[in-house]
DNA sequence: AATGAATGAGTATTCATTCAT
DNA sequence: GATGAATGAATACTCATTCAT
């Protein structure tokens, strides 16, 4: 009885991961509390009522979207990180270009946004996503800080400081361009790429020792 | 003959100062959407209807909050980069550290966090945002980049990536102490002062025109 | 100690009429409940507060706005048509075109239309009005009938039957003007005088006896 | 293979129907602006919510009363019209009869006396109820009458004027019933049949072409 | 499994009336 | 007398969640 699945079938099994991508688009959207649960459901093709036979209430939905997108990343970039044999210099390139890509332009940035402006009113959420995402992405940076000071191509910094500084402008451009870029009102017309340029150019002489290893390749 | 100001007179003077006092610490804790206009009332030791006697809607409350706790601020940011005299590292890193202070650390800085969230769903907040706050911020610290550019002390830089860094991190720790921050969730802790002085030195470094540690290849 | 009467005076009596034309006016434009008692106030150039000096509630204004404009208007009718001596054919036209340019054209008949409309919302008003306005009116066009029955002028007609079908023309019409006229919005093309000597014409044909004492002058 | 009906299929067919009769019932009686939506629901016997499944607002509520109440109504009195041979006597009072029993004597009369009082303030529903009643009513009598003069039945009168003078002692009638006979108010007793003789008789020696006691001077 | 009908708590705003000045 | 600041009850409409089918 061990027939090809049916069309039905295919569906049922498609369905977790269309019910995410169309909560995603609308939480980036819209906020969480401002997105309801009936247009995630049509978005997804599916009605109301099935949406809360895969996830018991929005809450829920929203922390299998955050998983589903961020956490995932986040340890991608730790492999990457752990396995990189190059200078510090061009690791911390390469994390943040990976971020940006992975992240940082498509509607995942958007998430980063919806969880400052409603963690207030979610307690549990905020709570869920500062263990699922915040601490191990500064892990993960923080730890490429402590490898260029410990190969002596960094100068002794205070890491966290360091690890906000470096993230922030690219989290921030995200946030940005998640927030009043998607609404069509003015704000400074930046091109991420010319930033990602401008701060790693910063940082480095910034950060670098007096005699790093070498500059780092583009 | 002008008599002394009655009780009743007294109160209807400070109610708006009340009001928006009572709505910009609503506001920045629960988001604009999620904010009751009878809280923001109650909070003032008014009732709902008095609130509407002094705001016309929930908008136009916004709006006053804005105008009062950014606009003002700005404004003052300009006239001291006017008046300034010394040297452009000093005049930025008194920008900076003013704008902490004065926005930063206190519950204005919540309200980049609110327009994030909900410019998406407010169109008309966020265009008011945008002429209000977020050119004349431009405007602000651009000069004070082409200032160091044109006396020498910098490098030539791109003005608007260069503003962005500059800005990013202390928006972006003012936004995290304004979301996480303030309902007791994990953040990295960072101590303000700390990051301002580390972020400072890290920009200056990498801005300064005498011979930095050797220029990362393009 | 009479000196002739200050402004002030002057303007303390001209008062309650300046309220009642007020209110008038924006009863009849808006109904009851949907006129605000401060724009009422506004419009006769007092403050909300001096209003409900002169009059106790909106209620009791409406009440006096009835008796102003109404009840007056009938003890009038009653006293021409007890003086009257020609036929009771131009009595009853004469009748009728006096209410018509008394109360039909102007403000008064929009109490008519409120009085329908709000009847089933405020009992009290409905009862008042009962007894100011339409027993009286009843009465006076009652006692013409009858007395071009009496003359044998008219057929034999029910009486209660017949004012009303003698009313209801006018009354409709001045309804109408009040409502859908006052709005913009399409109704019949009426010409008030037109309609007046139609309605004259038909009914008096109607009523006629055989050989009355000749027929209407125009 | 069409499976009965369940009860959950049966009360969503009903819902429609019992939710424009509860909100007949209510309009009529208190008028549009002072009905409340969740009275209108639980008339008939579903929560708010429900009701908002249905009509997506109280102005749309009551449109949907209006067409189910009048425009039929007035469809099927067109067709009666067209279909008649007798005289066009019998005609009139035959279709002056029929809009007395159907929508006269029942709360479906009421909402002649809504449009009256709300037009003002519903500009929107006042376009509508033109379009949708008034106009095709006039239409109708009017070619009511035309048809008598075209016959030679009747004499030649000003077409719109007559409609008027025929329609208001019931439209007025009708409103009256609704507004002060509805609530308990003295009104003078009028029986509605013997008033709709009254009126059959009065008019219809008035419009007859035959000789009449002698025309009124003009 | 999937549907979608039903529910009812939650909120911005208005306005008659009061009363301190 | 006159003012207008203050009050708070009242109401349309939305949306997360449930559950009969």
């Amino acid at each position: 009885m061990n027939a090809p699945p049916t069309l039905r079938q295919r569906r049922k099994q498609a369905r977790p991961q269309e019910l995410l991508d169309a909560a995603l688009t609308l939480f980036v959207e819209r906020g969480f509390a401002a997105t309801r649960a009936e247009e995630v459901a049509k978005r997804a093709g599916v009605s109301k009522g099935t949406l809360y036979l895969y996830y018991p209430s929005k809450e829920e939905l929203f922390k299998a979207v955050v998983r589903h997108n961020l956490s995932a990343t986040i340890l991608e970039g730790m492999e990457i990180a752990a396995a990189f044999e190059g200078s510090t210099a061009d690791l911390l390139a390469l994390v943040l270009r990976t971020w940006w890509e992975r992240v940082g332009v498509g509607p995942s940035g958007g998430i980063v946004k919806i969880m400052m402006a409603e963690s207030g009113n979610f307690p549990e959420l905020a709570q869920f996503y500062a263990e699922e995402v915040i601490m191990p992405a500064q892990q993960l940076l923080g730890s490429v800080i402590q490898r260029g000071v410990q190969r002596g191509e960094f100068r002794p910094v205070p890491v966290a400081d360091t690890v906000h500084v470096l993230c922030s402008p690219l989290l921030f451009l995200s946030l940005q361009q998640q927030s009043f870029g998607a609404c069509g009102v003015y704000t400074p017309q930046l091109v991420p790429e010319s930033v990602l340029n401008t701060q790693i150019d910063l940082m480095l002489r910034g950060l670098m020792s007096g005699r790093g290893p070498g500059s780092p390749s583009p």
